[in-house]
RNA sequence: UGGCCCAUGGUGUAAUGGUAACACUCCGGUUUUUGGUACCGUCAUUCUAGGUUCGAGUCCUAGUGGGCCAACCA
């Protein structure tokens, strides 16, 4: 219903106009294509949601084929974990392919086309025919090698699959423009010499076709209807449809190449390249790393496939150039953890608190409910007693009025607990405050029903009991980069803008409930943030990853004094 | 001395020739045993100049600004 209000994107206008004229719905496919030579990213992931989103709109099949022509890249390792990641955002595909699947059929088109005098084999280095190429404002010209004849190329194609020449030796070009004002016109090649094993084809094969070569064909032999890409392939376009044109079967279904402005994100990178620079310097601990704008960085980090989807849907597509702000990817995970995270109590900066008309040794066990947002989720008990933690940053000797937290002869409400009232404090040699001595009202136990129970007052804080407290490692996050945009300045590389600050690590105190806390689940801890636990957790050492701050009100106001 | 793509609040997207809409951010407020959540409110002469039209964010022209194109990468 609220389906048919929602506007349609670009392309889905595309795929509307196309529907009313030649194509019927059972026409449509779709494909998500990356290359296994590194981690996807948030980027991939708006792809992934538009390609598959548009198969589960139309009812069509998506592919995952992966675009492995390019053995000096690629490993096995990449394959794993993209089909990891797509399948933990939630999305299935139809069938798995590889462009590798196609090298026979590539190459028998390749021999057509040489006999067809659409394609022959330059035998210059790479230098000679950069230098032949021109440049967008001049023509190139043409390769001496141009006019072999069909029988020459043909054997040399043939000898160079044979494996009989060395890489840069030789390639197979299409013969189509020099003069184009598209560069990639320029007789583009299409083979080069490659002796390096594939981890798929292993040694079959020693030549490798290019990307262009491959793309467009590989669409056509799985008969995907609609092949979107970013907008630099914008200029490739072109030359897709010239190789199509080379096999296409008028009665078969011809693929549209249509292209998209990739989405940037603020404060971060999105190219696997530079990624991949982030993990071979060491920058981030690898590409999980939950620093990282991977999807399986997000994961570690906390983030759920519900919150990254909700994301690409709110971004949306289009062509301009973009650079999204964090606080909108932020946005959408803690409104999701919002509603499915349990609540738990734990201290990061721990200030001790003694309560001195709490009965020596005495210890209660008080009733927490899990989630205000989600009574289903029910209630834990958590363990009370004459010593607590709270936070450093909730007590102050002396305070104004905007100050809801403790200070000295004001009262506040230990969530889930009692009311207390700071009563003095002591401090060390340097005048640190180290403890503080509180009373508290013993009738005022939360959900007593008792008046003093009722009484209301200004400020709610957390707390954990020093006995019962369970340390364990948490990782606080900052943004990897102190530039919104870091791969943008003119004459500075994104290396300079990295944040030196972007991890910390401390030891926070916890709630004895989390004591049996499992890689991967989440939790609020109240009124800090998100955390999920890591998968470098164990038993005798927990591990938490700071996901996300909750919205911090007082910050601001703080701020602005 | 070229070709192509793009231009709507701080950000991202919508409006399909007919009242500039939605979300985030920011700012202000209500509720609250999380300074969270929820809820309410403020924030735009649609890059500029011409033109077509009863009517232009939308169509046309020019300008301005941004991006892409010269890997045996994808």
């Amino acid at each position: 219903m609220s389906e048919t209000s929602k506007s349609l994107n670009f392309i889905e206008q595309i795929i509307e106009e196309d529907l009313e004229k030649d194509y019927s719905q059972s026409n449509l496919r779709f494909r998500f294509p990356p290359e296994p030579n590194g981690y996807l990213h948030i980027g991939h992931a708006s792809s992934i949601c538009l390609n598959f989103g548009l198969g589960l709109r139309y009812k069509a099949p998506v592919n995952l084929r992966f675009d492995d022509t390019n053995p000096a890249k690629e490993e096995q390792e990449f394959v794993d974990a993209i089909k990891k990641d797509v399948s933990w955002l939630g999305f299935n595909w139809d069938t798995e392919r590889y462009a590798s699947d196609y090298f026979q059929q590539l190459y028998d088109w390749a021999v057509l086309l040489i006999k067809d005098g659409k394609a022959y084999v330059d035998s210059q280095s790479s230098e000679e025919m950069a230098e032949q190429k021109g440049t967008p404002t001049e023509p190139g010209v043409n390769s001496p090698y141009r006019n072999r004849s069909v029988e020459e190329n043909l054997s040399l194609f043939e000898a160079m699959k044979k494996g009989e020449f060395k890489e840069g030796s030789h390639v197979l070009r299409a013969k189509i423009d020099m003069a184009s004002t598209n560069m990639l016109m320029r007789d583009p090649i299409m083979y080069r010499v490659l002796h390096r094993a594939h981890h798929r084809t292993n040694t079959d094969w020693c030549i490798y076709p290019m990307y262009d070569w491959t793309h467009g064909e590989s669409d056509y032999i799985e008969q995907v209807s609609h092949s979107l890409c970013t907008l630099e392939f914008l200029p490739h376009r072109e030359l897709y449809d010239w190789f199509l044109d080379q096999v296409v079967d008028p009665k078969k279904l011809r693929p549209k190449q249509r292209e998209f402005a990739r989405r940037n994100l603020s404060h971060t990178v999105v190219s696997k390249r530079k990624l991949a620079q982030l993990v071979e310097q060491k920058v981030v601990k690898g590409w999980d790393d939950p620093r990282m704008p991977t999807i399986s960085g997000l994961r570690r980090r906390g983030y759920t496939p519900d919150a990254i989807r909700n994301f690409a849907d709110t971004i949306g597509i289009a062509k301009r150039d973009n650079l999204i702000d964090v606080s909108l990817l932020e946005f959408h995970v803690r409104e999701d953890l919002n509603k499915i995270t349990p609540r738990v109590m734990g201290v990061l900066d721990p200030l001790k608190v003694v309560i001195t008309n709490y009965p020596e040794g005495k210890e209660e066990w008080l009733e927490a409910e899990n989630s205000p947002e989600d009574e289903s989720l029910g209630s834990r008990q958590v363990p009370f007693s004459g010593e607590l933690y709270i936070e450093k940053a909730d007590f102050k000797e002396q305070a104004n009025k905007k100050f809801f937290r403790l200070k000295l002869g004001g009262e506040v409400r230990l969530k889930n607990g009692y009311i207390i009232k700071a009563e003095s404090c002591t401090k060390d040699t340097d005048g640190n405050i180290i403890e503080v001595q509180c009373t508290y009202d013993p009738k005022s136990k939360s959900g007593s029903g008792t008046p003093e129970s009722l009484r209301r007052v200004k400020g709610t804080l957390h707390w954990v009991s020093t006995k019962h407290a369970v340390p364990a490692e948490i990782r606080l996050y900052d943004r990897l980069f102190t530039h919104e945009s870091p791969d943008t300045q003119k004459d500075k590389d994104f290396m300079e803008f990295i944040n030196p600050n972007s991890l910390e690590v401390i030891t926070g105190y916890l709630e004895p409930s989390l004591k049996d806390a499992k890689a991967g689940e989440r939790f609020q801890f109240q009124r800090i943030g998100y955390f999920c636990v890591d998968r470098e957790t164990a038993p005798e050492k927990l591990i938490f990853n700071k996901t996300v701050g909750l919205r911090d009100s007082w910050a601001k106001i703080q701020q602005k004094g």
